[in-house]
DNA sequence: TGAATACATGAACAAATGCTCATATATTCA
DNA sequence: TGAATATATGAGCATTTGTTCATGTATTCA
């Protein structure tokens, strides 16, 4: 009697063996919340257009502002946070600063991202 | 006179060349939209804990949200927003819905941010 | 030293976000 | 049919977020 209809009562009598399960094989709350604050990091338009040009090219702050058609404030607020991410390293020459990303992992989640943002237009 | 000191004006004479080549380079403006979008829905812990949660197993709203301590309203809101994103399918069984991930791509790039996330821990 | 310049940063504000509460919908079962 | 149940959803609200505007800091150069 205790593998009964697994598949009919719910949230009173909840199917307690698939939780028991899948909260086995949870990661740990941590690493989650770390991976998803690295999301919120990625999930803007400018911060991803900003990570897009500097993993091509090591860029100054205003290159970055021309190239993304933004204000020089906008653009340095934005560094912070992609800074505070680690994602991004400076180095300063003179007055002017340049960025360039700090970490491989980066381009190659962008990259499956994009894959599968294209593929899902063609699976349409 | 076109290649001289690159290194050392700023912002009214931009690095014109810089600017021009990563603007040469860069993903068009509508998939890195796209692309932070799917970011700004990996972006929340309640959504990646249900992610890291369905790509385990198929589970209906009720367990999700005993397997995540959450109430089955606020489950509910978020399972709406990753099945707009075409991250989560469901089925209907009775009276209960089920739900799993509906991608092979999530997995990956969620794998390759904890692996990001855990080597960063390291680094310090 | 003082003006100019490249960048950083705080405050303010509008927009977006995530949860709660109440309620609607759909399905089962007596 | 009507009560119970699993899920969906709209409104409201507090919090977070991204930009702008003004100003601060650091560096170069005359």
């Amino acid at each position: 009697m205790e593998h009964d209809n697994e598949m009919f009562e719910c949230c009173n009598v909840i199917h307690e063996d698939v939780v028991q399960r899948v909260m086995g094989q949870m990661p740990a709350e941590d690493p989650i919340y770390e991976v998803s604050e690295l999301f919120k990091v990625f999930g803007d338009a400018t911060r991803s257009r900003m990570i897009c040009a500097l993993g091509i090219e090591e860029m100054c702050v205003c290159d970055l502002s021309a190239l993304l058609n933004m204000t020089q404030s906008a653009i340095s607020h934005q560094l912070r946070i992609l800074k505070a991410a680690r994602l991004v390293r400076s180095r300063k020459q003179g007055r002017t600063v340049y960025y360039t990303l700090d970490d491989d992992h980066i381009g190659q989640i962008f990259a499956l991202a994009f894959t599968h943002v294209t593929e899902e237009e063609g699976a349409r």
